[in-house]
DNA sequence: AGCTCAACTTAGAATCGTAATG
DNA sequence: CATTACGATTCTAAGTTGAGCT
């Protein structure tokens, strides 16, 4: 039986298969029926025991509940870099001192006189036994944790009983931001059910706020998929609880971003040709359009939306790419025209890279460049909407990252076809995936930093290379010893194959982050066809909460889908 | 056209749990 | 059996998009 009745067999004959697809609803509406218990609220603060104290110049200094909490916030991140950076010292020590009672904020005046040295022992110490608990009291906090998940962490959606992907608030804490953000260290205060919109059906049995409480709203909206809702105070935005990717309302979302994807796949060659021709156009705005969509579809660079300066950490996407983030050189390596890229993306990782481009393009760059500052915008005509705005008239349903998701699954399929040899084994076949998956994620620029135990690990496994090869039997013993060992010899050299395809793998993967890719940007149903192709088990490909999220590729792709 | 904001996807780091290893 | 290593899972920040407003 099929995992996702829904689905049916569509992909096969659709028009027979749209009686098991539920009722067709209305545009925007995202369900009919939407029960659940509302967020899991993170646990009240536990004073500390009176032995763990806080010392203020030396002297030690008991604070008031509220002041404490914080002072253990900071505490617990003693050992992190976060705490040497004086923007986080500083917004850390407005926020707390706001928190303070009049007699403490007498009293603490200087950060640098705040000792929080037994505090974060009695932390350290605290995990410490944490791990070292018996096997049956890990046993009975594992069981607490599930009945918590069983009790919260599901909704029922049109009558499907569904995982909610995050049930519970957001403790509170100091706020890390990525890279150089101005509000580090803030304080992120406790969300408390007075702060909490739920959204559920009105026929169904309303959430109860905990005891003594009230929700902020309750209201019975179909249109959005969201089941709760609260404004952070960092930055003023919304959160919100939503349901786990393994939902039949997420997949089918994911779904439909692929055939969106494939759609373009269509279309994709008209609009190069156009924005070729755009290159020469009289209108200044039309020339930056066409190279900054050069650019998205050549290099797989973000949209990128103006931010506002202050608030967040400074960096770029391809729209708000600024004229000192790029050098051209006329000549470079033996290679003409050559834009160097050098800037600041997403979660502040760095995008580093030299691009031999297209004559025409380089010339444009060179007058869009003409008689600017280097903090002035390259692309100052442009920005997001506009450019999404001239996408969505090229095709329905078209956006700037849209180009990453076909670029990306593109790339995957072309790199299987080229990589994958039928004769290797499974493992020699998982190589060449994880190569194909790789080629997408070094072009999405998906980093990560080296694991710290990369180095210990990458030598232990050569080492064991080496013992390997020690154990293998030499053709120079006389010959019937070796015949007799050649069961032996095919044994170790078939696991001296696997150390080195290992070892190669890991070596090649050292800065390289592959999830992102394979969960949000790569079609999973080239991923199964190839499995099958080969005779690769999908297990070897997808995790199990890969293939739940997977579910309805894995359900309706044959070996001969085609993206 | 430009601005703001809600709603949703995408992202790497931190933490957890378990299998491999000694 | 204890420790280590690593994949899985959790967490939540940081993007994109488009609607609605002026």
């Amino acid at each position: 039986p099929s995992l996702f009745p829904w689905l049916g067999c569509s992909h096969r004959s659709s028009s027979i298969c749209l009686r098991w697809e539920e009722e067709k609803k209305e545009d925007g509406v995202k369900w009919t029926q939407l029960e659940h218990r509302g967020p899991y609220f993170a646990p009240v603060y536990e004073p500390l025991p009176d032995d763990v104290r806080f010392y203020y110049d030396g002297k030690p200094l008991k604070l008031s509940l509220a002041t404490e909490e914080i002072a253990t916030f900071y505490a617990k991140m003693l050992d992190h870099e976060y705490t040497t950076k004086e923007i986080f010292q500083n917004n850390f020590f407005n926020d707390w001192r706001k928190e303070m009672t009049s007699d403490e904020q007498k009293i603490i005046k200087d950060l640098d006189k705040c000792d929080f040295r037994e505090i974060h022992k009695y932390f350290v110490d605290k995990s410490e036994a944490r791990k070292a608990l018996s096997k049956e009291e890990k046993q009975k906090l594992k069981e607490e944790a599930d009945k918590i998940q069983e009790e919260y962490g599901y909704c029922i959606l049109d009558g499907h009983r569904e995982k909610i992907g995050n049930f519970k608030t957001e403790p509170p804490g100091l706020f890390r931001g990525r890279g150089d953000h101005p509000k580090m260290g803030m304080l992120k205060k406790r969300i408390m059910p007075e702060d909490v919109v739920i959204n559920c059906s009105k026929d169904s049995k309303i959430p109860e706020p905990p005891e003594g409480h009230k929700w902020k709203e309750v209201r019975f909206d179909n249109t959005v998929t969201w089941l709760a809702s609260w404004t952070e105070n960092i930055q003023n935005t919304l959160k919100y609880i939503m349901l786990n990717p393994s939902s039949k309302l997420k997949g089918e979302k994911d779904w439909q971003k692929y055939e969106v994807a494939r759609r373009l796949k269509d279309v994709v060659h008209k609009i190069r040709a156009q924005y070729r021709i755009d290159w020469k156009s009289k209108e200044m705005k039309k020339r930056q359009r066409a190279v900054a969509l050069y650019f998205i579809d050549k290099l797989a660079l973000r949209a990128g939306n103006e931010k506002e300066e202050g608030e967040t950490a400074d960096t770029v996407g391809c729209c708000s790419l600024r004229v000192e983030h790029i050098r051209l050189h006329p000549q470079l390596d033996g290679q003409e025209h050559v834009v160097e890229f050098d800037f600041l993306g997403k979660d502040s990782i760095r995008y580093y890279n030299k691009v031999s481009v297209e004559k025409m393009v380089f010339k444009n760059l060179q007058l869009f460049m003409k008689n600017k500052d280097p903090s002035d915008d390259l692309f100052d005509r442009l920005n997001t909407s506009i450019l999404n705005r001239h996408l969505q008239s090229l095709m329905d349903g078209l956006s700037a990252k849209v180009f990453r998701t076909y670029n990306a699954s593109i790339t995957l399929q072309e790199q299987l076809k080229a990589l994958t040899n039928s004769e290797d084994n499974v493992a020699g076949k998982l190589l060449s995936y994880n190569r194909a998956n790789r080629a997408v994620a070094i072009l999405c620029n998906h980093q990560r930093s080296t694991p710290k135990t990369f180095e210990k690990s990458m030598q232990n496994l050569q080492a064991k290379v080496r013992q390997t090869k020690l154990r293998v039997p030499r053709p120079d013993l006389t010959s019937d010893l070796f015949l007799k060992k050649k069961k032996l010899l095919k044994r170790l050299e078939e696991q001296l194959a696997k150390l080195n395809v290992q070892a190669t793998d890991k070596e090649e993967n050292k800065q390289i982050a592959l999830g992102t890719s394979k969960l949000n940007y790569l079609d999973p149903r080239i991923s199964i066809a190839w499995c099958k192709k080969f005779g690769v088990p999908i297990e070897k490909i997808y995790n199990k909460t890969q293939r739940e999220k997977f579910a309805w590729a894995i359900d309706m792709a044959d070996e001969d889908f085609e993206f």
